[in-house]
DNA sequence: GTCTATAACCGGATAGAC
DNA sequence: GTCTATCCGGTTATAGAC
């Protein structure tokens, strides 16, 4: 059922063929309009070849993500290390995210209704993508810990997982973004952004006390429930 | 494209025959398990011909939209004309909404997924759901107006709308729910109903004047490109 | 044991005769 | 408005090749 990994030479070029192909195909013609036989006739191994590597045509999404993700930690790395206003961290650090994504945001629709079913392997809530998640939401922690903003503990606790759904917010909402340079997505960012930063800040009221009480543990139970 | 009315005596009993095959099966063995020639065979009419009135498998799940959102006026309209409170009629209001579609949690992951995905002529934020939508929204509309709640003219204008995507979430959480009796959704329902009733009124704070018109300017400049 | 290929299965969708 | 026959694409079974 998972991803099988190649033993031998001759398998890993096999299995960086399909996947290359599949990334190509899906850039070029979107997820649907690319089959599976496409995808194998340009890899140069028989249809039913590709599906000793990949289970499902599902799965060659999630390597996917597991790209994209690994070309934003290289594009925001010299930004964390540099940058300790929260508020920039943060903002550049979703900007990335779509800015990496942006060549497949034609495709990036089909992906997100496949991946949105519960039922689906790689549904981010699942358990399949638990440690891409886990990857991702890590690096939220390290987007607020490498920063010089004060948080309290309570609200530190539950914070990355928040970022990590908002992200996934954004990602929606870019999806469906036509601007030209996806400039309205680049806007909500900033505006979020600093909107999120801002509530950080009036957490402490004492007026917001009991919601910031509420909302946290909401926010712990749900994810206790759904994701842990 | 669109779903085709019968004009005969009967075609609208095959329509009908169809319809209620697909409801029974989905409720049955959810809806990927549900074959189209299933579907067919159970209303006695042939593959093709179903397509006749169906333009698509995910049409069928259109049409059960229209059914859940009916028994859901009706389920709540004693409420509204009895309840003044605003978090009461909120909280009823949404626990309804889960409570009427309980009959098919096993499909709904599938058809959300269907549904999410931007390209498709269901998807919530597009033309083809829109008179769908505008129902809803103008249902919250209703569950605001008839409370006693007073409500800022700026925060009214967006508040049934912003209801309407909170009702989303929900039914996105209710989904995964695997509790008996779904009571992890209806608990999350009545805290987050409870919250906005609070946070509401809290609106009129001065330390949260910015943050408000910044969350407005954000919700107004979302609907109206994504949505309008 | 690791890889690859061929042939088939299954189910959503369509064409076109009646 | 209804049928039959067919396409198309994801997936699987399985036999062989290294």
């Amino acid at each position: 059922m998972a991803i099988v990994l190649p033993k031998t030479r001759k398998g890993e070029n096999s299995r960086a063929a399909i996947l290359n192909a599949a990334l190509d195909l899906f850039r070029e013609r979107g997820y649907e309009a690319t089959t599976m036989r496409a995808i194998a006739d340009l890899a140069g191994v028989s249809l039913g070849g590709s599906y000793h590597y990949f289970p499902s045509k599902e799965h060659l999404v999630l390597e996917f993500y597991r790209h994209t993700h690994e070309l934003h930690l290289v594009a925001i790395a010299p930004l964390l290390a540099r940058e300790k206003d929260l508020g920039s961290r943060l903002r550049g650090t979703v900007r990335a995210v779509v800015i990496t994504c942006e060549p497949f945001h034609a495709v990036a629709g089909s992906i997100f209704s496949t991946v949105a079913n519960p039922s689906s392997p790689l549904n981010p809530f699942g358990g399949a993508a638990r440690p891409l998640r886990e990857e991702v939401v890590a690096l939220y922690a390290e987007v607020v810990k490498g920063s010089d903003a004060r948080i309290p503990a309570d609200i530190a606790e539950m914070l990355p997982l928040t970022l990590w759904l908002y992200q996934m917010a954004i990602l929606y909402f870019w999806i469906f973004d036509r601007s030209p340079g996806r400039l309205r997505t680049l806007e909500v960012i900033d505006e979020t952004t600093e909107l999120i930063v801002r509530l950080l800040g009036l957490a402490n009221l004492p007026v917001l006390r009991s919601s910031r009480k509420r909302i946290l543990g909401l926010v712990r139970s749900v994810a206790g429930g759904s994701i842990a």
